[in-house]
DNA sequence: TCAAGGCATAATGTATACACTTCCTGCATT
DNA sequence: AATGCAGGAAGTGTATACATTATGCCTTGA
């Protein structure tokens, strides 16, 4: 939360006006400040962001393309709302597409700086877990660790598509592999030591145990905000990466 | 999703020029019309169409939101270009992806409807290949009847994300399932044949076995495709739904 | 001859005015 | 009181002018 909500700070940004104002109302969406199923108005969004509605009309379709934002002629975009049945298939969604990725990543080998990369989120989330218990900073740590993780594999697997259609299953409220759901500081170890088995598979060329692993990986997180949500239902958000 | 852009007859055009406007650039892209690579100029564009740059705009934004076009700031939209790897990986996405809706709906069901629909896909597509070889206006006929059949089910999962990226998958160009590669009467016949068993496996609610035998009966299309492009590697448009 | 820089041209980005559609409001009618 | 139809306010769609950025060409200097 860098800038009033008024004025955006244009200087150095990218450039285009458009950009910034998308980048910005993605961040707001993303983060809940504009709520699922709110109207955006163009007009009140130009006044609000000091820029005419031509730009803002260019960021709210690339929102929507990106499946942010819901459209419909002559009627305008609203902030796209997901019923918790599709929250919860964006897991099985995010299991089959990351375990695609860890399968060719598998096929197709890891350069040796992603290796270095996967290495060192590997050790350093060692190091996290070794002290038993850790504090919410730690986890905030570990959520990068783990970012970085995922990250990394996607981005060997060479598949802009791929990393794409992940990319989207993230915009899903509690899908992201960096966000949310409660529990465990047991089940968040346990998706660590996935990771290192995940790696094992990927070097030794061990595809479909690669994705297989992977696939798992991902689905216990979908479990583990089962079983939260079961023992509230009004769980909002807090810790745990997968 | 015949989206006629024929014009002309349909006495509701959606009103928007926007959207005529996308609706055929969509056309000409996926048809061939507007090669890949190939740089869209916004004021040309305008011109032959008739409209202003404002539509064209939004239209190209959309496009770009739906993979079909790459952007960069201040240089505009050229028609994406698929390496061929990708062009191959698309099936696996497909695979997995079509599969999870195969599952999703052994789990959730069928409507009485939705079962009609591909009792009669499966019906008439019996009937066409009980001739045995069949001319290309049967082949374009049983294009139709597997769309539906996949359609259908797609349907059936009720789920908005994995239906949209499963559209992206059929913007690939030689991966979707209407269209494309060329390879034996054979093949089809048994891609036929998977779909009875996976109707099969879905009344009687064997979600795993739905599921992989979903991601079989698409994956055999990238087998019948990378054995036509071994063939002759200049392969073109022909026939062979999936 | 070649390289570097700037100027001209074209293309994209932005602002703004106006047209059309939607939707709300309120009045009249039943 | 309920219904339906104006009429207007609000909001989106489109056109166009202008600003800014990229690009190619040409000049100029070594």
């Amino acid at each position: 939360m860098a800038h009033g909500a008024g004025d955006l700070a244009p200087a150095v940004r990218d450039g285009t006006r458009s950009l910034s104002v998308s980048d910005r109302l993605r961040e707001q969406i993303l983060g809940g400040e504009i709520a699922a199923g709110a109207r955006l108005n163009e007009v009140r969004l130009s006044e609000s962001l000091a820029v005419s509605r031509t730009p803002v009309r260019a960021a709210l379709q690339v929102l929507a393309g990106e499946g942010l934002l819901d459209y419909a002629p002559n009627r305008g975009y609203v902030v796209r709302t997901f019923p918790l049945s599709e929250i919860v298939d964006a897991y099985d969604i995010r299991g089959q597409l990351e375990g695609l990725a860890a399968r060719f990543v598998a096929e197709r080998g890891l350069s040796a700086e992603e290796r270095l990369t996967i290495e060192q989120s590997l050790r350093e989330g060692d190091a996290l877990f070794e002290k038993g218990a850790f504090a919410p900073s730690a986890m905030a740590r570990y959520r990068w660790i783990n970012g970085n993780f995922h990250d990394t594999i996607l981005g060997a697997a060479k598949n802009r598509m791929l990393a794409e259609m992940i990319r989207v299953c993230h915009h899903v409220p509690m899908s992201s592999s960096r966000n949310i759901v409660a529990f465990e500081f047991h089940d968040v170890r346990r998706r660590h030591d996935d990771h290192h088995r995940i790696y094992e598979a990927i070097l030794t060329g061990q595809s479909w145990r690669a994705e297989m692993l992977m696939r798992e990986h991902v689905g216990s997180v979908k479990s583990s905000l089962i079983k939260s949500l079961e023992e509230r239902p009004r769980a909002g958000a807090e810790a745990a990466p997968a």
